[in-house]
DNA sequence: GAAAATAGTTGCATTTGTCCACTATCCGTC
DNA sequence: GACGGATAGTGGACAAATGCAACTATTTTC
């Protein structure tokens, strides 16, 4: 008979997490907070460090001419203000540029730099590596699924905000 | 012919996000954005919203007697120093309640209270039902599926730290 | 017994985001 | 074409969380 397993439990694997254990939104948290810090190291002093959305913005610019603060807002799920105040700073870094639409004063377009561009091009690679790397004791075929399956609850995520 | 699609993308559904159409992480970060959002609000006044890490805790210690906080740091993916602070809220909260080791008297041992059983008791079904909500554009098999292979993940990342 | 490692705490700085109110402009309707 | 309601963007105040580094107290190692 094992001695009785009682008493504080030290090793990780022994540990009860309870219905988190079923639970996807516990792994979607936990790993977010990982995944988010290796790739913060490997972005490091690249202007786009940090928090989510800056990637995902000079993405939308470079491939978007001419897209509106408000709709890279709902595209990363923050508010017009902080999307307002994220704009300022890559405009401040020289990444991109405002201009007032012509059709609806109101709102104003997005254009990359050259510097953007540039930024954007380096990022691509950085940003889809990582991705991989962290990911890689996952297997292509599951890899491929996961991206299936996410990717339609964050556009339904996206497309009601 | 259509006409030319040129000029400021509109509609959500016309955006290219370049490469993180198919980076895991992408998604894995955006999806934590609103799926976090929305546990909050189910959790509206509990004692245990905001951040990650509570709700964890929270289980950890009701589940595991005599847990320290370094085991919990590690499992909920943050330094010692933050870990702290948040035990000390839970103790502020009443929902656990600290004694010193008896075998090393550097370390804690942390228990539940009867507060915080009874809290663990209802966040149970707050949050198994809330994750099971958010993403039930996702069948059965699929989540089944997604929460094995995150489970993974999740355990290397925990485990190396 | 001395050095190195570990547990926890605290101060500090930084970042990040949310809420709310305010202005300018556009749209639809009477 | 004037008025009310929605929409775009901005700015301020505020709250919170978290990470780093330094420091104390113990324990472990050699």
């Amino acid at each position: 008979m094992l001695p009785p397993t009682k008493g504080p439990p030290t090793s990780i694997k022994d540990i009860d997490i309870d219905v988190l254990e079923d639970t996807l939104s516990f792994y979607i948290r936990s790993i977010n907070l990982a995944v988010s810090r290796d790739l913060d190291e490997k972005l490091e002093g690249l202007d786009v460090a940090r928090g989510t959305g800056k990637i995902t913005t000079l993405f939308l610019v470079d491939g978007n001419p001419g897209i509106r603060p408000s709709t890279i807002a709902k595209l990363i799920l923050k508010d017009r203000s902080a999307t307002g105040r994220l704009v300022d700073q890559m405009e401040e870094h020289g990444l991109l540029f405002r201009e007032t639409s012509a059709d609806d004063s109101r709102a104003q377009e997005l254009y990359i730099t050259e510097k953007g561009h540039e930024l954007a091009e380096r990022v691509r690679g950085i940003v889809t590596r990582q991705s991989r790397e962290f990911f890689s004791d996952i297997s292509d075929e599951e890899h491929k699924l996961l991206i299936d399956i996410l990717r339609r609850t964050y556009r339904r995520v996206a497309a009601q905000s």
